[in-house]
DNA sequence: TAAGGAAATGTTATCGATTTCATAATTATA
DNA sequence: TATAATTATGAAATCGATAACATTTCCTTA
């Protein structure tokens, strides 16, 4: 309820003062500074943040766009964004897109109105194409960048930090060629095309470059979670000849494709490799442990939050993406198949 | 840039019109309202929302605060708060206390300053224990609620959802005793004070009813990682008599209990059944399937905001906790042990 | 059709902190 | 000590949308 006008009266000094007083406090007398102190203690005063936001014309929020909050990978890299944005005075406001169910208008009318000083969109970005395409007229929106989400045409033109995916499936896919297993199937994760083009795109690579044939039939297109990991699998195996290995476009639908091998009287590895994307906590646990390609979430968000910062600062950014490396982390769930 | 003054004047109406423009349009006449729209898009106006919240005193942000966003159980809660949330136009602030690693100042300040037309708790409440203690003078907080935890006395004054822990944990208990369990060992989750004690007392409370000798040494601290689940079980397994069932304040720990029996060379649920709380979505798939007690996250959200709501726009509350019904679930991973 | 009432629109003060510009107080310099 | 150069403080404008209040326009009905 009080105001700066109520701690000046209080104080005796004017309001200019007390604004001097939490933002350069340095300029005034020590005995200035102590009047205005106790004034503030009497008279209960705090900021109103909302007044101070609309008078500099910042918000010191940030807006992290993300398909599910339920997503382990997303949540290590909002972890790593966390820890910046804290150190740099931001707050997170999360938009849980629920894998892009959520009505665009709502979004685009976060990006508008200067309720966010920056935004990070996460994984799938199909949400933003529509958003943005409002931007035609001189709607000013503030700095975006994309990480986790290799960049497509429309978007190109946002910085992003991400893993080379492309490399990391091409990768993934040659340890299993080099296990000997020819029948590979792949599950993308559609929702986030870019990325899931450019994974697939690896996965044909590998086949090609060892000559071996991509069978249409064993790609399929998931959507990141545990059932629909199962789902896909189940599929696979009801064919006359299932897959001696799977490459999963995330570790959530890895783990739910070793449940349904395993549910019907299969093995993992001696019967059907399964190989999965992120190294979630629960790899490492799963029976048997998740091979897996390993992403530093926290560094991505960290790496994301930082050159953010630098682009609200206004300073001089690369606009290329920022790739960090990725890891194969080999366990039990891949070896040479069982003839 | 472009304001409601620049609207105004290209649509030669005044600004008050412009603003009855999206806040009544229906008190407009057709012909005003096509004018202001044209204006609009000639000008590719777009809202300050710092002007709006300030003028209005309102920021329609709703702040949550939670132990890590990474803990399943706390991601369904949010997703049911989120749906809520949506409805009512409220975005969600997030605060993750990194397990309560947070300065509590900086939480302090989200408190007092408007920014947040309302705050929930989830899970432990010591942050803000402190945050409160600074609301002695006549400073204002927005609404609070807290969930996921049972009350203790320094916040009882707040609205609350959550399940009964105590019984929920005497269920579980009971499940172990009936299938003939005797030396049962509980891992707390200490964050939680008030939801660990409460599960705690269930747990003894079953012990007693049947007779049961509660050993001290059975019952440990964990902070709810699968890191500590499998800590804490490796140390219970180096015991000379190991106990024969263990019960888990969460699932996580349960998952990473069950990964260290099973490495350990022992047999789940046949030599040591475990048992868990939450039911998140990767306890179906462990192996064995895990048995646990769930929760009903997302109606707990849903109830929480729509209290929040309630109390927001200033209707009669119950003060009284409301309590969301719990199930046991039962899988495989719990049994008679073997001799 | 004039009067009364409702509906539509305009004028202007306002929210609270910051900031510019002006002035007073202090210190340094000659 | 007078004057210039700093430094500390105050007065008042300002950010952009909203809301209270005033006024005008449009209907309705006697």
């Amino acid at each position: 309820m009080s105001s700066v006008k109520a701690v000046a009266k209080e104080a005796g000094v004017s309001t200019a003062t007390v604004s001097r007083y939490f933002n350069t406090p340095e300029q005034l007398k020590e005995n200035t500074r102590n009047k205005v102190t106790l004034a503030i203690k009497k008279t209960g005063y705090s900021m109103n943040s909302l007044a101070r936001n609309f008078r500099r014309g910042k918000s010191n929020v940030i807006v992290v766009v993300i398909p599910s909050i339920g997503v382990p990978h997303f949540g290590d890299v909002l972890k790593g964004i966390e820890t910046v944005a804290g150190e740099k005075g931001f707050s997170i406001m999360i938009i849980d897109t629920q894998f892009n169910t959520m009505p665009f208008d709502k979004m685009a009318n976060t990006f508008f109105s200067n309720q966010a000083d920056g935004i990070i969109l996460l994984g799938s970005v199909s949400p933003f194409k529509n958003a943005l395409s409002r931007s035609n007229s001189s709607e000013k929106h503030p700095p975006i960048i994309v990480s986790c989400e290799n960049a497509t045409p429309d978007i190109s033109n946002f910085p992003s930090v991400r893993i080379d995916n492309k490399a990391a499936s091409t990768t993934a896919t040659e340890h299993l060629i080099s296990l000997g297993h020819q029948e590979i199937a792949y599950i993308s994760g559609s929702l986030s095309s870019g990325v899931s083009g450019e994974r697939e795109a690896g996965y044909r690579l590998a086949m090609d470059k060892h000559d071996l044939e991509t069978v249409e039939e064993l790609i399929s297109d998931g959507n990141l979670t545990i059932e629909d990991g199962r789902r896909i699998t189940r599929r696979l195996l009801n064919r006359k000849k299932y897959p001696t290995a799977i490459l999963c476009a995330n570790d959530e639908m890895a783990l739910g494709s070793i449940y349904e091998i395993k549910n019907s009287g299969l093995r993992v590895p001696e019967d059907i490799s399964v190989i999965g994307f992120d190294n979630i906590r629960y790899a490492e646990i799963s029976d048997p442990p998740l091979t897996t390609i390993a992403q530093p979430g926290e560094e991505i968000g960290e790496k994301t939050m930082y050159q953010l910062c630098h682009i609200i600062e206004g300073l001089e950014v690369d606009y290329s993406p920022t790739i960090v490396p990725h890891q194969l982390i080999i366990r039990s769930s891949t070896a040479t198949p069982e003839k």
